[in-house]
DNA sequence: TTTGTTTATGACAGCGTTGTCATTAAACTA
DNA sequence: TAGTTTAATGACAACGCTGTCATAAACAAA
């Protein structure tokens, strides 16, 4: 038998709109009544039906998670750390992968976001980066948390977890000039992706912080792929002038460019150094192992969601979250000979 | 404006209960009525609230995809398939990630379904072929299909979608035989996995099939990890008498096998081959590109959905699905000079 | 035809909550 | 103290659907 509201009202000898109250942390209610109705709530085991909430509230007590990400890892991440802060806070989680390119890929959401009543989404990028998207969600009242690419300074649309994707690129750079590089070279992501861009500007800031002047050459255009890394990592050692250093946007540009260095029989790290960005497992598990950058996605995923859920209470928090991706010393860097 | 099913009828000139009937596809309403309905429901686009239809019927219209498994490939193209057929019939997801090694995972499991309701579970593996949770789910009646290693002809617990992990493993061993390989190394994978054994006797099966005797030395016990790889190979390596190719039970264990060899010294192909299993993206993101056996998980998940709804309806359809993992033939593996 | 039988359809209560508004109790104020 | 404001609580309808049971329509057999 079901336990119902009615239930655990008459166990504390309360109202069922009062029980209700305390389940939804509503004001107005004595301490001495919540704490009664907390403790029948406990005896009897109670849980809230979602269903009867939803059917009842303008609410639907779900979130959405919208993503295009062709990494695995990163979703499967993301998604462990919204589901870990829905759970905890009686929220579901729907799941909706979809492709970003596609023309009417805004009115997909707002027709997701109204048919399933969504309470929320999570926006990872490129959907965060969509200025259009962002436009529609808030003119239509959505309420949303994207994570981004930045350094939590600009104004930002909507609440935002910034990832300084600058300031880890800055300290991957310096690290490859402390080596003693100073020709290195740089092959960038997708331009459409805002990490891409700040990737590139953090690199190019500590070439300049250390009077290090960038060759035209040595920046090649990409996106986060294999192919693109091996694509990148040819031309460059087609150059007359060879970098001693490749530093790709993400992990998989970087062992696309391992890739094209080993066809070449060039030696990582002793004729070129290697870094990625990102930590994807596979990084582990190159030969040699990529140098990389971090970024704690499951933390990243618990914020937002945390964020959204206040929102989606108007409990409205205005604090910038950051987060710093790490730099990680393994074996495809060393200093140039 | 939301559309509600009273709108429908109206629309359609019936009662609601009628066009209730038609949603739920249950017998006794005549073709032109459903029709109209059906037309009625395109023409206002209309879709039925899953909250109020789980509060008035037992059942919740959710099923529930428990896992737990690192592959995040594996993961997420399930998850996609298993999305696309929920979409398609009304249904919800709910994704619960798992523990399968924690002592009370049974527990976990039932109080899970009994709390959010849910209508059936897609079970892969390691927990589709834990025996204590299936009698347990059989035993409290809960619906569900698993998708586990076999060949299709046992009489297993449930409804099966079964991989043919023996037969593909045949295949690759086959292969290598074909290229002149006589010393064949297996690295295998968890013990406790059903595709490990399956693989495992695939190979052996190749072997014989050949008239090629089992080298003891040559079956290294192992993980479904690249660590797992790299001391496997590293121990094949030390061999006094070592084998031309490694046949590595996935392709994580192929990736530390490759990264083994490197470290090395040994050349892959030219002196070893090795192959991998599941094509993982990085299988192809290897330097040389691995050799592997493909199964289609996006299939796979669609079908073990599919079953499980008709189940959750009630038509029991007692058919035996079986899918074949295919080999692929990339770089890592050549005749033997 | 008429009656009986089956099949298709409808009326209505009820699922477990929340929102609205009324009521009561408590806390001030003068 | 009585009167007034404010805070806490409760009664009850509504949310959009399904289950049950009653009724109407269609068909068959006499």
């Amino acid at each position: 038998m079901k336990i119902t509201i009615s239930e655990v009202a008459e166990h504390a000898k309360v109202s069922i709109k009062t029980v209700s109250r305390v389940i939804n942390n509503e004001p107005g209610v004595r301490q001495a009544t919540k704490d009664k109705v907390t403790e029948a709530m406990q005896a009897l085991n109670y849980r809230p039906s979602q269903a009867a909430r939803s059917l009842a509230s303008t609410q639907s007590f779900q979130i959405g998670f919208i993503y295009d990400n062709p990494n695995a890892y990163y979703i499967i991440d993301m998604q462990n750390g919204i589901l870990d802060v829905c759970r905890e806070q009686n929220f579901e989680l729907v799941i909706h992968p979809c492709d970003a390119k596609v023309p009417n890929i805004i009115e997909e959401i707002l027709f997701l976001v109204k048919r399933t009543n969504l309470d929320g989404l999570v926006l990872t990028p490129p959907l965060s980066e969509n200025q259009q998207l962002i436009f529609e969600l808030q003119k239509k009242n959505v309420k949303f948390v994207r994570v981004i690419s930045g350094a939590g300074k600009q104004e930002d649309a909507g609440q935002c977890i910034y990832i300084n994707d600058r300031a880890a690129s800055f300290a991957i750079t310096e690290y490859l000039l402390e080596l003693g590089h100073r020709d290195i070279a740089f092959i960038c992501g997708d331009p459409e992706h805002m990490s891409s861009i700040e990737r590139f500007e953090g690199y190019q800031a500590a070439l300049k912080s250390k009077g290090v002047a960038l060759n035209g050459d040595f920046v090649i255009d990409g996106e986060y792929s294999f192919e693109s890394g091996v694509q990148g990592a040819k031309s460059l050692l087609g150059l007359k002038h060879k970098p001693t250093a490749i530093f790709a946007s993400n992990d998989e540009i970087a062992a696309g460019a391992l890739f094209a260095c080993r066809l070449d029989g060039v030696g990582i790290p002793e004729q070129i150094s290697i870094v990625g960005f990102e930590n994807s497992p596979f990084s582990r598990q190159t030969w040699p192992k990529l140098t990389t950058a971090a970024q704690p996605t499951k933390s990243i995923a618990k914020s937002a969601t945390d964020l959204l859920l206040k929102q989606v209470r108007n409990q409205k928090v205005q604090q910038v979250i950051e987060f710093n991706p790490e730099l990680l010393v393994r074996d495809s860097t060393q200093a140039l000979q």
